[in-house]
DNA sequence: ATGAAAGCGCTAACAC
DNA sequence: GTGTTAGCGCTTTCAT
């Protein structure tokens, strides 16, 4: 059976003081700062009493006591999907960093599955958010920012909410990714999108407008909106498209992408040599094949960390009167010859790649 | 400014009963079953002052009170990588169901990190553990889980150690992938895989090896090992590989085939033309372009559920000595063909493909 | 520089 | 059926 666990009181009495004393010393060695107050002595001897005894300080008492959980929650589309993923894995390790623990939740696009996690990570008790809002939330979201804790928007905004965001220029995305096209000769350029009503998507459908709006392309502008719940419905949209001419598409996300290039292929067409690719985040064997013209590569770590650290930031000064801050990270444009002429993979961010 | 929390207290004294009765009462209501040994009318009452003044527990008196935290620790390789993406999804979707809050942890297949994600997770106080143990953690693992809490292994297993498991029929999967690559007539195989040693791994080799044999192919047998942290070694593998004839190769995972591939390329040859492969874990766009002749396909949600439902028994039969399960899976093969084949991508498990 | 004591909100054993 | 009570382990004044 495991031994009965080691308490604040057990170090007091083995080391001949109060409790408090004891309680007080463990909470300054957390907090870094040189011990004061206290004969060094006798910090010493309830720090070596601590360590013989294994002691482990009880999370939930201390949540109790203190009202803080250093706990954060991350609430995205879809922990499954790479990009948010990647953006998860990071925060989490910086997390640890910080010794914060990191909850989190995949609303599916879903407001009422967005609403319900706010609620369940409220109640389970967090001290503050990193939500990446979805369509129909904004109310929801609005309203659980203006009472309860801090909150961090990811990658997409949420109209007429005070509150911190970390974004990309997806506007400035949009264009240099159409430009891309538009660079290598193509001017029956169309657009892939969703008909979500998103932050992000709007605005880079607005870069491809104002990119073939400057190459004097104002007439050949078109953008297909797809739901994201039936995307099949791509598979006219490509034939259509063959139909007209259209040379090239400029696809909104990786999803729809990777739908696209699937019907494409479905109809016996080939890339590049029926249609010219743009799109918003890689992937591996789109690399490998040499699939896209271009890509967006989107600043991961930087999403990850500055979300994280402006919510640790609000969350460590909450006395303060909240000032919102608006990150917008900058994209930047792969371009195929790139990745073809690119060295054997080496070193990434992290340690080293994981084999499953 | 948001208004103190409403408690337990505040809902006796408006419902006019003690704190214990509303406790007996909120407690009985979580569980779901009928209230029983209180008075309909004083239940219905405490009820409806609990929703009127929007009652919600506090989760760490709970705890601290109770010794249970209703939060389980998932630990894995790599939480950004594909397959445990998934896989955390599914475990994530099923433990909200149950009332559970997940804590996810990555690995990096790092023995020490594993060490700490456990000790981390053990204070912050979870009462179960899902894991993927990683080379050189066995010791630590098996320490952890004679004094501590339940644990379920996932995708691999430990030596010696009396553990719950759910794993992939590696061997099975081993034989039958490469099976498929015999059919077509290949008899040059080789496999490509980790220099780790980890029992899934190792179990996939061994399926090569039998199966090879079986078509008596002994002498073709060769298994290159990679070090997970320089992948870049394959070039040289590959390149040798086409200079002594091999046709085809298997590869161990995903992120290895994808190296593979990459390397292939990277040296001007063309797949299948030059090279034949099969791999466990296809992604879109090998499917897409048919790149392998076949692969293994694992039983994601199964592992998910078969992991958390075993936790969550051993969990809630504490009391009981463990009695730990062993669970494997039926490996899946998919041919090319039937990927050509297959229609435009409709309903999966879940509701919808997520746009990003 | 150290200790005593009062809870944080809740559950569970027991009393009525 | 319902109320009383004693903490769970910790932080935090306020004394000393």
């Amino acid at each position: 059976m495991r031994t009965r666990k080691v308490t604040i009181k057990d170090i007091a009495t083995e080391a001949g003081v109060s409790v408090s004393l004891v309680s007080f010393v463990m909470t300054n060695r957390a907090g870094g700062k040189d011990v004061y107050r206290v004969n060094k002595e006798t910090a010493q001897r309830i720090l070596e009493v601590a360590e013989r005894l294994r002691y482990q300080p009880n999370n939930a008492a201390r949540t109790l006591r203190s009202g803080k959980t250093r706990t954060i929650g991350v609430i995205v589309s879809d922990i499954s999907n790479k990009f948010f993923a990647d953006i998860a894995r990071c925060i989490e390790d910086l997390a640890y960093k910080h010794k914060y623990t990191v909850l989190f939740g995949s609303t599916d696009e879903n407001p009422r599955k967005l609403e319900n996690l706010m609620t369940v990570f409220f109640n389970r008790g967090i001290d503050g958010l990193i939500i990446v809002p979805c369509e129909g939330a904004d109310q929801a979201i609005r309203r659980v920012a203006q009472q309860e804790i801090p909150i961090v928007l990811l990658d997409r905004e949420v109209e007429g909410a005070e509150l911190s965001s970390v974004v990309l220029n997806n506007c400035k995305a949009g264009i240099r990714i159409t430009e891309s096209l538009v660079d290598r000769g193509y001017t029956h350029i169309e657009m892939v999108s969703y008909s979500m009503s998103l932050s992000n998507i709007r605005e880079r459908e607005e870069g491809y407008r104002r990119c073939m709006a400057l190459a004097g392309l104002e007439e050949r502008i078109r953008i297909h909106h797809l739901h994201h719940d039936r995307l099949e419905q791509i598979d006219p949209v490509v034939r259509d498209a063959r139909a007209r001419g259209v040379e090239a598409f400029v696809f909104a996300t990786n999803t729809l992408a990777l739908t696209g290039l699937t019907a494409i292929h479905r109809n016996g067409w080939h890339v590049p040599q029926d249609f010219a690719l743009a799109c918003f985040d890689s992937n591996e064997t789109f690399d490998i094949y040499g699939t896209a013209v271009a890509c967006v590569r989107q600043p991961i770590e930087q999403f990850g960390r500055e979300a994280l650290e402006l919510l640790i930031r609000h969350i460590e000064h909450r006395d303060q009167p909240p000032s919102p801050a608006r990150i917008v990270l900058t994209p930047e444009i792969v371009e195929q010859g790139d990745i073809a002429a690119s060295e054997p993979s080496s070193a990434s961010d992290r340690a080293a790649p994981i084999p499953v």
